[in-house]
DNA sequence: TATTGTTATACTCTATAACTATA
DNA sequence: TATAGTTATAGAGTATAACAATA
């Protein structure tokens, strides 16, 4: 079957892999308050003396008001605390309690299961070399600026832009 | 850097590449009204005598009730039209324009330049290696229930589900 | 009664801006 | 005045359910 738009190869393919390991991260994060986002900030916590969850909320690209009840929920549960920076009171700095750690860690076994097993269908020598691929197109996506680069495609085609 | 959480190999790499490929196709499509979608059912229209615009929301995997909004918009652009199935008059078959035919080709076009733009960072050799990895995991991924598959990774890890 | 398409309502996320307390 | 965190409000997007026309 000849397959036209957006389902068409990279794409739609590029898609499936993507949706399909969001959901069984989903599932498999689901008892953390906030999700993959909870994680995301319980593992930030967990390892590091965080600066403060302004700071934290940077790094991880989540939004500071968002970042706010994400940590009002993992401190609900008892996984993280809010320590006030004796240096500056306007700074909250987030820890991790023993059980955030240990749940932290639990999630991160998960994590790698799962990532082994999106990556089931290949031979363990492809699974790296695809890895490797991967790695340097993020490395290369990252660096590039996506609206520019379309207008660049555009250019070609039809001088948008 | 020892990277830790989400942002571990995979799911750190998948995501980037991923969300720079959306992004960049978003860009390019905007001014198809619906933007992607819109031009999945204009692409649809343009090479199919749809069955009805019910079939083609389920085989695009669209809310019923969003395909109506959609068709509205791409209608109102003079993209498409809609007409009654004189063998089921609750049927409506979408069928494209002239001018929806033309800009749904032009949009194949941009569409394959943002393709070629994202795996600009492989060599040509590696490009369809890397291809044919993520379509062997597409198939996979598709085949299987994401969910279930999160159960048996966490049964591995503590027996849960 | 079941089905196609449409419309209306509600809910979830996110983004924006206003507010407090410190500095 | 500026900054860290919080709270409140509004918007886009989606999902749910009621509805009209046809079978």
């Amino acid at each position: 079957m000849e397959r036209d738009g957006l389902d068409t190869d990279l794409g739609w393919t590029l898609g499936v892999v993507f949706r399909a390991y969001v959901k069984a991260v989903d599932e498999v994060l689901s008892h953390l308050p906030g999700g993959p986002r909870g994680y995301q900030v319980l593992a930030a916590a967990a390892q590091e003396t965080t600066a403060g969850q302004g700071a934290l909320a940077q790094r991880l690209g989540i939004d500071r008001t968002v970042m706010t009840y994400l940590i009002d929920d993992l401190e609900r549960a008892g996984l993280v605390e809010r320590r006030l920076d004796p240096d500056d009171r306007r700074n909250k700095r987030i820890v991790a309690t023993a059980l955030g750690r240990e749940r932290s860690e639990a999630a991160r076994s998960r994590l790698k299961a799962v990532e082994d097993h999106v990556l089931a269908a290949l031979e363990p020598g492809d699974r790296s070399t695809f890895r490797g691929f991967l790695q340097r197109l993020a490395v290369r996506a990252q660096a590039a600026d996506p609206v520019r680069d379309a207008c660049q495609v555009v250019e070609e085609l039809d001088g948008a832009c």
